[in-house]
DNA sequence: AATGAATGAGCATTCATTCAT
DNA sequence: CATGAATGAATGCTCATTCAT
């Protein structure tokens, strides 16, 4: 039953999150379209921002999770950044709104306080690094600034997801987010250039 | 004179919301950092979110200036691209305030409006597209979904000036900067993969 | 079963109030200290100030028990009064964060509905002023306006109490509450003056 | 102009405060018999709790100077405070309503951070103190724990002045005004008994 | 043009109370 | 009797914007 409610609550809050934006969302009317009262969001989350954690917090756990599987097999480290990629964006394509979240609520405030949020926007880059140096050091890529790359290869999924979620064509949509993951990888192994 | 004083205001409101972020800036934080009155920015700004569009419209200015010059010579448009990238990247590294913002403001409102933020979100990955564009056109690269990449390399100038801005040593965060265009550029075309 | 509820959320209630103030005591702070559901305490009180008045009316008895008994002797007047202040010290001594509510949590509200905590601060200075008018007739004390002295004895009661309860040093605030019954009754039978 | 609105708060909280109680007391409530809008109480005071506090300020630099006035001249110490006391229960006649704040909102807090209630709280006292002991020094009183007998005065002041602002009936409130100086220094002097 | 006091709609958050289980 | 999740009115405070000077 507790379980429930907070689902509720932050199924809700995506919705109304992903239409109006962190700062125009008023927990009246994430309550209102939940139809629960106010107080009841207060039971289950100290404040506004901590809505907006979990729901970080749930998308990140997810990607978490797909990371240690993905680990724990003996794929190229190349194979596996790909299969994350795949993942990430059959996510978004599954809730588009939680995509629109995810890509535009980035900075919650100005202190540097960590939370769930920044717990996403560092993590996953830092598990991206992790792959490439992996990939480094079997030999799969060329030497490079694995951090810049991570940071760069993090950027441009967080950028086809956003180009994606703000498409209105949903049908353009779809395509984008079936081929981002195909498209980034070939980015990252072949480059675009023909002087190969 | 009132050159100078829009100019004051936007220059302290760079360095505000750099410090705070847009929505914990308030207009008298503006207004005391700048030593005038708070009627004084009403007087130039009708809002606040003009301040920051304003801000974006500055910056979004240089790259179309960039761009408008690359595009009247006759270098490859992979060059072109990476000249972009350069002056891009040496803006951030010339004022690091500016580029925090222009990597973390990209959300003003829910509502879809067209501003001077939108434009700089989707002009610079649409000259992005469009130099890839002109680059298929003349076989220097292969067949690709040049939207993805465009929104793709975007995203990733994005991020990695995201991951530089926020890097707190100093020395690294230049050397980040300093290398940043040539790591992307060099994702770009020859990627990372060893199987060439 | 029930005699022991009521006690027992009394007795939290007195432990929480004395430490926040009734204000800052939250319903669920009590029920959470009384180890019972916020539930619980509503169904042995209508409403929290109910809670504070029960606190005010067990106090005000055991000074209405003594008050009675006192009057069933023919000890003089001042014996008496001296007799009640003694007890009264000594209540407070016996639970310090009794007296902390007894002086501090006197106004519950704006409207001068009567309630337990009028009863208390009007009942006490009632017989004080009672006595003083025994005092005054049986040619013990010299003329004066008893409701006037009532109330400052009264206030000096408080006072002292205030004084003590708040003073953090134990040892220190042990000596206040034994000698304050005796020097408050030098002060009414005496005067400080050396004039005499 | 500033100071003036600022006056015109103060005065209104003391309506309202003296009314209601300042926890019944609203900011909008105060703004609009200020008819001023709630946000100008802001520009004045950062919260509710600083108008009470500013109250309290105003009426104890006023015993503040009247109590460094009389350690100018060199009247017997209890003239001083005789003088003292006539000032005090002349300035709550003058306005009934500080008289009602003074006596009842003592305990703005669960916190011991010191604040202008607590310096009132604990600055009379601790001049009345001063002047006992000073009347000590100079043989003017009998030996006495002056610590305990200061808590007692000031305790039956606010006794005699809590009785008299809740008086309803204004020649009784009157009477009791005029008289309580009078009355609590003969106790003081005389003591109340006839054995002398 | 510059000022800054005044504005007041807007909002997150609190918490006593209820009532179905 | 006991529970505690749900309620929602109440409220202090913020801050962008206005406008008389």
């Amino acid at each position: 039953m507790r379980k429930n409610r907070k689902e509720l609550i932050r199924e809700t809050a995506i919705e109304v999150m992903a239409e109006c934006g962190f700062h125009n969302s008023t927990t009246d009317k994430i309550a209102e379209h939940a139809q629960i009262a106010v107080g009841t969001i207060s039971n289950y989350f100290r404040n506004k921002e901590e809505i907006l954690e979990y729901i970080f917090a749930v998308e990140l756990k997810k990607r978490q999770e797909a990371y240690n599987e993905q680990m724990q097999n003996d794929a190229p480290a190349l194979k596996k950044l790909c299969a994350l990629l795949e993942l990430h964006f059959a996510e978004i394509a599954k809730d588009i709104r939680v995509g629109r979240i995810l890509v535009r609520e980035q900075q919650l405030r100005g202190d540097r306080k960590p939370n769930e949020i920044s717990a996403f926007l560092q993590g996953v880059p830092h598990w991206i690094q992790a792959l490439l140096d992996l990939a480094l050091k079997q030999g799969e890529i060329r030497p490079c600034n694995t951090r810049i790359l991570a940071a760069g290869i993090f950027g441009a999924i967080q950028g086809v997801a956003a180009n994606a979620v703000f498409e209105e064509d949903k049908r353009l949509q779809k395509q984008i987010l079936e081929n981002a993951a195909t498209e980034l990888m070939n980015l990252c192994e072949l480059g675009i250039s023909m002087n190969r």
